[in-house]
DNA sequence: ACTCAATGTTGACGCTGTCAAGATGCATTG
DNA sequence: CAATGCATCTTGACAGCGTCAACATTGAGT
């Protein structure tokens, strides 16, 4: 598997401190990563991850970068795989979609959407690369979905996307952020917040 | 003003910290609030804070308490100030003033509904009880909006209000964190929100 | 074979939260 | 009024943190 580490150079080491990082956030969350405990984990000294990243900020932006991808990968399959489902059924889905992978990934989604990086740090350029082509996917789908009726168009596309999104968003807080903790609810409230967003139709 | 400092009890350290704590984090964000640099603000040692406050989860539930209280206080007086709008209108309005909140008070509001206390932290019993307090204001305006067909009836209430309060919390948290900085558009996203949230009436 | 840049190491600094032990002084009791 | 006890405040200490500076090792390219 891994080098027989007794070599002085590590050989892949960047590739290996991500994984470590990304293991350390999923166990104990954020916050329990430290560069001093990654480096450990990895069996080098305290200071060689700074070789691969400047600082703390740009190992967590490039974690944060991969959940993006993930997640841009995850949403991109969803319509494909459920052809059945009609619009207003495949937005709910969409929904419950969003918060079961907040769920699954609670500490990549702080990083990704979290003050820790955004206001306390600074956004790497890829990570704000990334981040945008992601929001733009979501506003081409919220543009159909007005186009078809399913989504108000009274308001600019910008505005519904946004305006849906931060429901998402705040739903996924209050699970991650443990005000609320019963994941079968934040289901329903899904379920009704997506409901609720939708544009009415006359023959319900 | 404030005592001579010369005397070695302090006389009101508790309130004195409260105080103080309030201001350096309004200042710089809870993350710049240091326990050594709060007794030394106050001109106290190190530890002193500790017979006041068990540790600093408990200070800072201290503080989001007392951020609850205003809140309350401020929801409160909206409805009797505003007696000429009608029940849209005065969602949207209350839309706009809990972002007005959260965007005045950013880092109180970081506090009340953030996971430093709720995930990370141990939320103080008085905490959660008024926290539980302030939902339950909402939860039966909620009732009232429902019951005068502005707000859907077809769900459950606690569902709506928790719904209508992720999409409220989503956008608030969406501007502390820094993901989108201009507090304009913030408004333009809650009255957009609002509008989709609202039963769409067959007379509009 | 020699050099250089990339990569890894140890030492150090100032910061953090908080525990333990000792100093101080106010309030209450004998 | 003197003594005692308890709340309050102090200094000392420890382990942990991010990261800078200086030094060691090594693989790659001339």
């Amino acid at each position: 598997m891994t080098q027989d580490k007794k070599t002085y150079h590590h050989g892949d080491l960047r590739q290996s401190l991500l994984q470590a990082a990304t293991d350390i956030i999923r166990e104990g969350g954020v916050d329990s990563l430290s560069m001093r405990k990654l480096a450990d984990n990895v069996g080098v000294s305290r200071t060689a991850p700074y070789h691969h990243f400047k600082d703390k900020n740009e190992l967590l932006c490039a974690i944060a970068e991969a959940g993006f991808s993930d997640h841009i990968h995850a949403v991109s399959e969803l319509p494909q795989q459920h052809l059945d489902l009609d619009k207003r059924a495949l937005f709910e889905l969409y929904v419950l979609s969003y918060i079961r992978f907040a769920d699954n990934n609670p500490e990549t989604y702080d990083l990704m959407f979290g003050k820790e990086i955004w206001k306390l740090g600074k956004p790497t350029d890829s990570l704000k690369t990334i981040s945008k082509r992601c929001f733009q996917h979501w506003l081409e789908w919220i543009e159909t979905l007005q186009k078809q009726q399913v989504l108000t168009d009274q308001h600019p596309t910008l505005r519904v996307a946004q305006a849906s999104w931060a429901t998402l968003h705040g739903l996924c807080r209050l699970l991650n952020d443990g005000i609320y903790v019963d994941k079968n609810d934040l289901e329903e409230m899904g379920r009704t917040a997506a409901a609720m967003l939708l544009a009415q139709n006359p023959g319900d």
